[in-house]
DNA sequence: TTTAAAATTTAGACAAGACTAAAAAATAAA
DNA sequence: TTTATTTTTTAGTCTTGTCTAAATTTTAAA
């Protein structure tokens, strides 16, 4: 059994692999545990002694096949709990990261069976992220980031890298969210910020925002 | 912010209050968390600090007015959960404890609130126990053990006492449940036993059973 | 390739919450 | 009312997960 601080760790290494490719470094996961480097060493150690990541020292940690395993099934419980928190409880998609944090961390395989059958078996939670079935299977979706597309392309907004409460309601003021159709009308070459098109309305947008919005083209 | 285990032992601290009357001590405080009295005495002093119980040494522990309204509200949220699992995912009765007692401890009362409201404002979780309102007000009500009825007595089972598994499974293969009506049709006077008749089937049943069987009289 | 800087690990400490063993206080028994 | 028993508290230790400060290794720069 996994404390929830190993679990937290667990899933920090697993989205870090996942942005940035195998072999984690310390520091990488001290910043995204927004703790000390010395901490982080502390927590890979115990880690590597029960088995759920690889790690030689100074040479950066990766989840073994039993790590993933764990990591994936925390990530697919927070995506249920999201779900739930939003089709069932009415909450916005930006309010509900924080509860199903916790949630993600509740026991018990019968809940998450039955919460998954009562949700009718989502797909993907409220900001476009896929949902690991119960044997940690990720479909892969071909989408890609705003960022890449070049002039005069255009896509639907299919889900967003980020999801802190900020950056969800800065999308809602613009009416921006999973299903919009967006076009990209202008991209400046030195700093990446674009015009697009969402709707019948036009926004100028930085590159810090294109980086964190996917689309699947079309 | 309270921690886990200080939300744990308010809790056990109210039922301990609720059943045996107010000042509970060290021991019956350690026996309910499962841990040794040392282990109570330092918990103890620490709520004490925080002014969640009164304590004077060697007394024994009361709740504050503060503590209470603490301990009420995770027994809200762990009734609550208890009705969700049961009406919305299907759960049995007996299933429900342990999974309520991870839920309880989630912090957001925005989650909560909309809970109460999916869930049409319960009063009752699934073991008959009243579910306190937002305030912590807990509705009184007139119900009677079993165990306090005399010979040709009888009346409708409300809720039970203890609800652990194995309990609830002895009536559950006898068909007794919330609703269930229950008349005495022998008691013995030398150690409680009873013959109970639930719809058209007897039982013999020993006092163990009837001080855990809530009825209401009619 | 030697030096400087950055990244990582080790050593030692601390708070929370548990434990054991022993001391002190309260209660029951003789 | 003195002794025995039970209850409760204290003292000291352990584990988890964190920290700071110092040491070590790796990487980058001169």
């Amino acid at each position: 059994m996994f404390t929830l601080a190993e679990e937290n760790y667990l899933k920090a290494i697993f989205h870090l692999e996942n942005d940035y490719g195998t072999g984690v470094s310390t520091n990488a996961i001290a910043d995204k545990m927004d703790t000390r480097a010395s901490s982080a060493t502390d927590m890979i150690q115990k880690l590597a002694d029960k088995k759920v990541i690889s790690y030689k020292k100074y040479k950066g940690a990766s989840l073994t096949k039993k790590g993933k395993s764990i990591a994936v099934n925390i990530i697919r419980k927070h995506r249920l709990w999201e779900v739930f928190l939003v089709e069932k409880l009415d909450f916005q998609w930006d309010e509900v990261h924080e509860i199903a944090e916790q949630l993600e961390h509740i026991k018990s395989d019968e809940l998450i069976q039955r919460l998954d059958l009562f949700l009718g078996y989502p797909d993907f939670d409220p900001h476009g992220d896929p949902i690991p079935d119960k044997n940690g299977y990720i479909k892969p979706t071909e989408k890609k980031l705003l960022s890449k597309l070049k002039k005069n392309q255009q896509g639907i907004c299919v889900g967003v890298k980020e999801s802190s409460a900020k950056f969800l309601q800065y999308l809602d003021t613009r009416k921006i969210g999973i299903g919009s159709s967006i076009k990209v009308l202008e991209k400046e070459d030195f700093d990446q910020s674009m015009t697009i098109q969402v709707s019948n309305k036009q926004f100028f947008i930085t590159k810090q925002i294109s980086e964190n919005l996917y689309l699947k083209t079309i």
